[in-house]
Order: structure tokens, then C-alpha cells, then sequence
DNA sequence: CTGAAAGCGCTTACAG
DNA sequence: CTGAAAGCGCTTACAG
């Protein structure tokens, strides 16, 4: 009816009929409902989907941000699950995800079971993986999910050659797996690839924190006391490591040189500031919010997004 | 038909048959559609919708972590929106989430205008408020939201006194206001109360972080040099202004004391230990979907959920 | 400019 | 145990 027309704020009505349908509509308290109106369209809903492996810290969390006030603002709900790294949680999150048909999906960029794959690439909606940008960048089809995020392998293999360019000795490295799979390990093959020699490798299975950088470099140093280079998977455990080497007396970056990853704050409050590779979280999440919508709205996107990333050099080697 | 009631794995149908509908939605590739199920049903939606101030930092985005979690492990879907403390972006938020029919509704205890709270009063699903425990709570019919967070003004009554047993001089404030809220008042109230006397406070438009934590130091310290204690919004800013003491020369806690608030990741990394209050975030958040959830399903649930908080005597103070 | 008809994909209630 | 009917609150396409 028409009703229905001044209320979706479509045209074909008087300013009379309009004016008597709001004050009836206020009068009664309506309050429009989506679901029958999307069940009613053949139209797309403005629900994004977005699988995040974690929320609880620092990276994701400033990406979801950056992700939620560009949908919101563009009229957009999101509806967010948290999956780990973890195929199966995905797999199952996407089903009760998708059953709510939203116009549009956002995944973390990582190894993915096959099953995943098939299911991510099964789909009719635009789907934008963030952070990782795969090797595969050059060979992107339409029907590829977008990509929006950075270069890690080569994160890793700038670090290594600035750290190369000033310390000779052995390298360690401290990070984390999660089922089987070394997080950030393409920044890890960079580095020794940037440093030139192989890194003496930790591989905790924790959840990245300061403590896992604490007591893990407390570990790798102990197995391997003349390492002069410590790189770690990130800001938090080489924040960790700082600690545990001030308080062992080890000098920084006198005895040892420690770099990180992110450009988390905690890196700019110490007394010497981190080494580290600053990466704009927000406007991973801004664009790819961005451009997925570009996509809904059948827009020329560009396939890939790189936002880039800057070597801080800090006080710490 | 049959086939719904398989698919949705209600009883009343045969092996035989269930056998042959889950065969043929495989073959078809069927994909459920919940907003049909929604709309044919008089039953509430397994959508969740969550207000938050922010979600960019520590804070609350341990409270969603728990939420969600909490929220997926029991088969609903969160609709998340960041809304600030701006009373007109939540209003919007709430009127665009609502349109979804959500089961339930989570926000922020705070302070609300008018027209917000008619809007929560409003509606018929279970409302959660998050973080505030009011001074209602003794109040509280079954029709008022439930209540899951601490009292903040015992939070600083209790670090008030605390302080006051160590030490005499003056005492001092900063934190960060928001469109002419202090957050965190009740807090500083609560201090000034356990502290035994007026507090120079400092509120900054600005929002917190180390950095501010940093310069609203030094403009305290420049104005009233002779501040004995400096008590903090959080640990970020309390962070910040143990790094500006750091700095200048100022000993902690010898010339000065220092406290913040929240028991943040940071103030267990520091050189010396931050005096401040822990608070559970994630299990707030964990506990409020439990008692929504509950609600939903008119169980008996507590209309008020205390999580209480934990002193934690660093060396700061 | 306005409205009656049909349908979106389910579910509930009822009849076999 | 199985199915035909009606309806959820909208929208689209068509007729006045």
C-alpha cells in the first residue's frame, strides 16, 4: 500500500497522504521491521557478517572498530563471531551466519581448510579477507574475495635487514602456534630471509601476551645464551621480553636488540621506546568496510588493498 | 511440510523420512534462511543486539569478548554497535538495531537521557546494563533492565582509604570527560569520599590513553606541584603519568603515589607494579549474556549481578 | 497518486 | 507419521 511507500521514504505519494501516514505511524508507535522487509526483497539486507579469530586484543580489536563505525555509518549492522584459528568454529560460525543472508562477509586472511574455501567461494555475497595479503595478489579474479590488508612477508624481511645492517650475531625468534600453525610465519620467513641466517625459533603454545613474551624468552635464552637478536610476533611479547631482559640485567640494546610487531601502544610508553613495524589498524578496517560495500553496491573496487606498514626505529636495537 | 520439521529438528516424522529430507537438502544445497523462520514464527530471533561506548580499547573489548562468546556457545548471533556517549548515536543505533527484532538488547549502564531511557522502557525484550551498578539496585522491579557490573563508587572509597593509610599530602585527579560527563565520576566521588578530602581534579577533552595520561600529569603537576597522590580514570592514564614522573625525575611512589584502575594488562608489565583495582571485564561480559539469555527464556535470574572488584597493592603506591 | 494481488520461506495449528 | 491451509509484515509489479 501506500503506506508502505512513504514509510520506506520511496517517491509516488502526496505530501498529504505522507504527512497522514507519519502521524499514524507515530500515533501507533510502528517501528519498521527488517525482517519482513528483507523476507519481502528480492533486495540485498544490510547485515555484514564479520568472523574475527580474536576481539579480546589490541590488533583485532582496533580492525573491528575501524569495521563497525564505517558500516554503521554507511547503514550497516554488523554481526560478529569470534572463530579462533580454528576451521571448524568458522565453518560452523558461516552456517548460523549465513542463514541471516547478509549482503556481505569479512574473514580474516589465514590458511583455511579446504572445506572453508569451497564454502567462502560458494557464496553470492562480496567477501573481503583482512590482513593478510596472499601471494596469489596478482592473479585475482572478479569473483576472488577482496583483499585488504599487508605485506608480512615483507614486514619480516625489511625488519631482518634493518637489524642485519646493525647487529652480526644470532637471531631468535618468539611467537605463538595455534593448532599446528606458527601465527604471522610469513613475517618470520621474511625476517630470516631479511636477516640472512637461520632464527632460532620459538613456538609457545599460548595466546600471545606479555607474559608468553616473558617467560618465553626466558626459555630461547636460556637454551641459546648468545643470541644477539630478538624479534617476536609482536609489540605485547617483545614488551614481555624487554621486561624479563631488564630485570636479568641483560642490557637493550647493549646485549641484546629486541624488535617487534604492530605499533601496539604499549611500545611507546616504555622509558626506550620499541622497535617495531607500525601497522594502521583502523584503516584496515575502515577500507575493507569500504570496499565491500563498493561491492554490494556493484562499484569498481580495486581487487587488492594494500595499506602499507613503517618501520619504527625505536631505542630497543 | 515434513521437511520443516526435520530441518529444524523438531519430532514427528519417521527415520525413513527424515533420512530422504536431509538427503535431498544436501543434494539442493540448502541453506536455511532464518529471517523466513523469524517472520513465520512468533518465537524470538536469535539475534542479540549490544550497544557499547567503544570497543577500540581494553576496556569493553573484553567485555564483548565474553559477550560473545558467551552469545555464539548458546546459538545466538550479536548485532554489535559502538555508540559513544552520545545519547542522539545511540538513539539511532537502538532504532536501526531494534528493526531487527533482536531477542535482547545489551548496553551500557549510564547516564541517559529522556528519551533513551522511554525508548528501553519500551520495548518488551530483556535489556542488560552493563558496567554501572546503580544506586536503584534495591529498587529494582522485574520490569527495570538487569543490572551485571561493580560499584564504582566503592571502587574508589576503598582505594581512597587505602591511600589514606599511607599517606597525608594532597591528592589529585585526572581522567577524561565526554560531552560534559566525567567518566568514571562515581569513581572519583567515591575517592574523595575514602580519601577524607578534596580532590584537584583534572578532566581532559580527550580520550584516554597513555599519551593523555602523559600530558594531564604534567598540567596537574605544573598547576599544584605539591600533589602527594595522583589517582587516575584507568591504568592506561595511570601508566602515562608514571612514565612523565619517570621522566622528570619524580620518584614513585616516594615523592608521589600513583593508582589507577581496571587491572589492564600494562600494569602488570611495569618495572614496578601499578596499584589498582581489578575488575573480571570478560566475565561481565559472560555473565550478563548468561542472564539475558535466562531472561529470554524466563527463567529466574538475578535482576542485580555484582562482580565485585580486587584491590591490588602495587608499588606505586 | 493510490490500492488490491501475489509472494518472499518459513511456522503454527489443524486435518487426515 | 504426514500434508494442505493460512499467515508472519513487508515489497514488487500491476491495475486503476
Amino acid at each position: 500500500m501506500t503506506a508502505s511507500r512513504v514509510l520506506r521514504g520511496a517517491d509516488g505519494y502526496s505530501e498529504a497522504t505522507r504527512d497522514k501516514v507519519l502521524a499514524v505511524a507515530e500515533r501507533l508507535g510502528y517501528v519498521p521491521n527488517r525482517i519482513a522487509a528483507a523476507l519481502g526483497s528480492d533486495t540485498a539486507t544490510s547485515l555484514v557478517a564479520i568472523a574475527l579469530p580474536t576481539i579480546g586484543r589490541e590488533l583485532y580489536n582496533q580492525i573491528l572498530e575501524g569495521l563497525e563505525s564505517k558500516l554503521t555509518s554507511m547503514g550497516y549492522q554488523p554481526i560478529v563471531g569470534v572463530v579462533g584459528y580454528d576451521d571448524e568454529a568458522e565453518y560452523q560460525w558461516l552456517n548460523s551466519a549465513l542463514a541471516w543472508r547478509p549482503c556481505a562477509l569479512v574473514v580474516a586472511g589465514r590458511v583455511r581448510s579446504q572445506r572453508n574455501c569451497s564454502l567462502l567461494q560458494s557464496l553470492s555475497i562480496p567477501v573481503v579477507e583482512l590482513w593478510n595479503l596472499g601471494r596469489d595478489d596478482k592473479a585475482r579474479k572478479r569473483s576472488d574475495p577482496l583483499r585488504v590488508g599487508l605485506d608480512h612477508h615483507a614486514v619480516g624481511v625489511q625488519m631482518g635487514e634493518y637489524l642485519r645492517s646493525r647487529y652480526r650475531g644470532k637471531a631468535g625468534y618468539v611467537g605463538v602456534k595455534v593448532g599446528g600453525h606458527a601465527l604471522g610465519a610469513d613475517r618470520l620467513d621474511g625476517f630470516e630471509k631479511g636477516y640472512g641466517q637461520k632464527v632460532q625459533t620459538l613456538l609457545l603454545k599460548d595466546r600471545s601476551s606479555f607474559y608468553a613474551g616473558y617467560y618465553g624468552t626466558e626459555q630461547l635464552l636460556s637454551a641459546e645464551p648468545d643470541l644477539r637478536v630478538l624479534y617476536y610476533l609482536d609489540d605485547n611479547m617483545a614488551v614481555g621480553g624487554l621486561m624479563f631482559c631488564q630485570q636479568k640485567g641483560v642490557k637493550i640494546p647493549g646485549d641484546v636488540a629486541i624488535a617487534g610487531f604492530g605499533g601496539l601502544d604499549v611500545g611507546s610508553i616504555l622509558p626506550s621506546q620499541l622497535t617495531t613495524t607500525n601497522v594502521r589498524r583502523l584503516k584496515v578496517g575502515k577500507l575493507a568496510a569500504q570496499n565491500l560495500i563498493k561491492r554490494v553496491n556493484n562499484e569498481p573496487v580495486a581487487l587488492v588493498e594494500d595499506i602499507g606498514f613503517e618501520l619504527l626505529k625505536g631505542e630497543t636495537s
